[in-house]
DNA sequence: GTACTAATGATGGTCTCCTATATAACTCTC
DNA sequence: GAGAGTTATATAGGAGACCATCATTAGTAC
């Protein structure tokens, strides 16, 4: 047998467990009384109490003014210190850069965005990625030696360890050490992922999706993916090439929505980028042409849907990326097509993050990998580079 | 916020997680002395003999008798008391009715089957079941109360609850309650699940599957389905219907192989369910007719599990039921058709434990569940429906 | 029969959690 | 504005579970 997770252990690491639980339940939570924290994670007022004073030292947690107005006794409140660190989501698209720089509780300090050109050699990508970086942490006032992690979501398939192996969109992006690279920029841990999948991470972490524990993904646009949740959880597969539904040829996702692109009432000069917006808001005024067009496009799509579907059986279906804007249009046919073919019709939505859901769910995927960190058992057990609270929450002597 | 697992606890949880740490090292392992329990599960002896002593005064472990022949003093050695409690799987399938009966361990104690009839009405078939679960008992020298937990695996759609929502092979299979039914013939727990499912995890615990934490496992035969290994556990997705990739018209598995049955080579007077079986043969013997029919089979066998491959990324692909005894031909068309639409390819194996995967799977299953009851930290700390020992274990003062 | 080896058994100490009780702070009512 | 009522805090005592250490014991090797 392989050598598997002792799950107890020390008397050490019970506390550990239950330190950890005090964290859990105090993130989320605006603030929390310690009776109320005592009750939600089932230990002893004393035991919650001595936590607490625990994890204020360590600086993941401080205490805010009491409550006014309440009958008896006010009680201390607590909060979970989401400036503690800092966090950096990045995507990086065929067309675009997008940093974001959040707290660990997943929210937004700063955004920036920059267009990029797909054919642009590596380096000008790298520079551009860097200022990026740069602008939005200036914009939050903070530096690189702030962050606690950098997460990045680019087209193309991911391998394992970070390693981009090859991209339709962006031909630089082939056979190229990416993770390397960016820890080199980033003095922290660097995590790579394929776009779709931190899209359909952040769906169900913040969006329609939240707190499915199965979900499909439908990333949409001028390149089609998908992202799968399964049981709460992100799935990357064995070859971490999961979700490439694209390939199969009974779909016909391969070349994109060659439909919307090439229907006829797309004007000659409109640039290619353009043509699918352009035959979706004819669709939507209720132009034939531009409707058959997309009843094909549509047809195609719920052939890979279905499969998915069919599978996994998710409790819901999101439909995000670039084209979810036209959700209105799209989601009505999908719908009768899956509804015809389904054993059992998942919920079906449009994403509501838009554009964000890439970088959000960097930022997501970045705490999640934080968090993993934290309960392992043999982890150096709540300390990453956490510097002491700003002001020392304790009784102050006035 | 949904309630939480609550991780931590307790003193005694903490004791329960060792305790539960010791089982799980125990298991598998033939035997083993304190001190290799020690060092296996992170723990100091004192505290590994006291949960020792603990277990076996639940009857969980006993001891053996020392290895002789060995340096220095001779270790007490312990093992888990696999006979302390027993679990039946059953497989009922359209044709057949199989029952097996094991222990803790999943080691097979005994094993019974019986034909049946597609068409019997409902009364046949239950009775013929409570026939093959006392036979079965009694070959095993137990009675019904021995059992712990029963677990079922039938074809056809099985509701969350137990309930048989439909089953294209048994007519009488229709919204039945098959959990109540039964759970009135055993007086213990009672686990119903798709057969395809119940293959699946064999053949990943014990099978050519095994330590593969992704995995497809194809039920190929009269009826055709799959079941799911994700990242280690059986998936059934949100409605209980996941791996229904049959009813995806695009991969053509809905009637089955028609391709096989309608073959031109089958005489006219065989039976409908011996068609298939003989063009396999005859294709085994290299008839052009037959190698026709096949290459059309796993064409469509082929759309479908690309589908499944290139969505999952699994580790492994298996090719169970009853036609996986002719993987040999089966297994090369399918696989360069594979190799042509994956992105990576998955290693593709036949099932190793043929006809009985699904009992053994079914077995698999209620240790699971069993486990699942003793990790649960509300949970009756691992005093289930046990025994004291037979022969206290404890110092024989002679 | 003596030396060596490896496991056993017992003792004391530390850590973490729990229950119970006394104390403190604030609101409401008269 | 004083007392009653309410809710939290703080502290003390006790039990359970783990660990380190050391003397003891039961074998093998020479």
């Amino acid at each position: 047998m392989s050598t598997m997770p002792p799950m107890g252990g020390d008397l050490s690491r019970l506390r550990q467990l239950n330190a950890l639980t005090v964290i859990k339940t105090l993130r989320g939570a605006e603030a929390a009384t310690l009776s109320a924290l005592a009750e939600r994670t089932g230990l002893s007022r004393p035991s919650t109490k001595e936590v607490i004073d625990e994890l204020s030292a360590m600086g993941w947690v401080e205490e805010v003014p009491p409550a006014s107005g309440t009958m008896g006794r006010p009680a201390r409140r607590y909060r979970f210190r989401a400036d503690g660190g800092h966090l950096m989501g990045l995507d990086i698209g065929a067309y675009h850069i997008r940093a974001a720089l959040a707290d660990l509780d997943g929210g937004v300090i700063a955004e920036t965005r920059r267009p990029a050109h797909p054919g642009a050699p590596l380096e000008d990508r790298l520079a551009a990625i860097e200022q990026a970086a740069a602008t939005c942490l200036a914009l939050g006032g903070l530096t690189i030696a702030d962050l606690w992690a950098v997460a990045v979501g680019t087209t193309g398939l991911v391998g394992p360890e970070g390693r981009v192996i090859m991209s339709a969109s962006i031909p630089a992006w082939r056979d190229l050490d990416l993770g390397g690279l960016l820890g080199e920029m980033f003095p922290c841990r660097v995590l790579v992922e394929n776009d779709s999948r931190l899209a359909a991470l952040a769906e169900t972490r913040r969006g329609v999706a939240r707190d499915a524990r199965d979900v499909v993904f439908l990333h949409i646009g001028r390149r089609m993916g998908t992202g799968l949740i399964i049981d709460g959880r992100l799935h990357r597969g064995f070859g971490a090439a999961a979700g490439e539904i694209v390939m199969l040829p009974e779909a016909g996702w391969r070349d994109g929505p060659v439909d919307l692109n090439d229907a006829a009432i797309v004007p000659d000069g409109l640039p290619p980028e353009d043509a699918a917006g352009f035959t979706l808001a004819a669709a939507r005024d209720g132009d034939p042409t531009a409707l058959d067009a997309v009843a094909r496009f549509t047809d195609k799509l719920a052939v890979g849907t279905a499969a998915a579907v069919l599978l996994l059986d998710p409790e819901i279906v999101v439909l995000g990326g670039g084209f979810s804007r036209s959700a209105d249009v799209l989601l009505p046919p999908l719908r009768s097509r899956l509804e015809r073919v389904c054993l059992r019709m998942p919920k079906l939505s449009a994403s509501t993050l838009g554009d964000e859901c890439v970088v959000l769910g960097a930022i997501d995927y970045a705490i999640e990998h934080l968090d993993q960190l934290f309960f392992a058992p043999d982890a150096p057990a709540l300390r990453p580079p956490v510097r002491p609270a700003t002001s020392p929450p304790g009784p102050d002597p006035t």
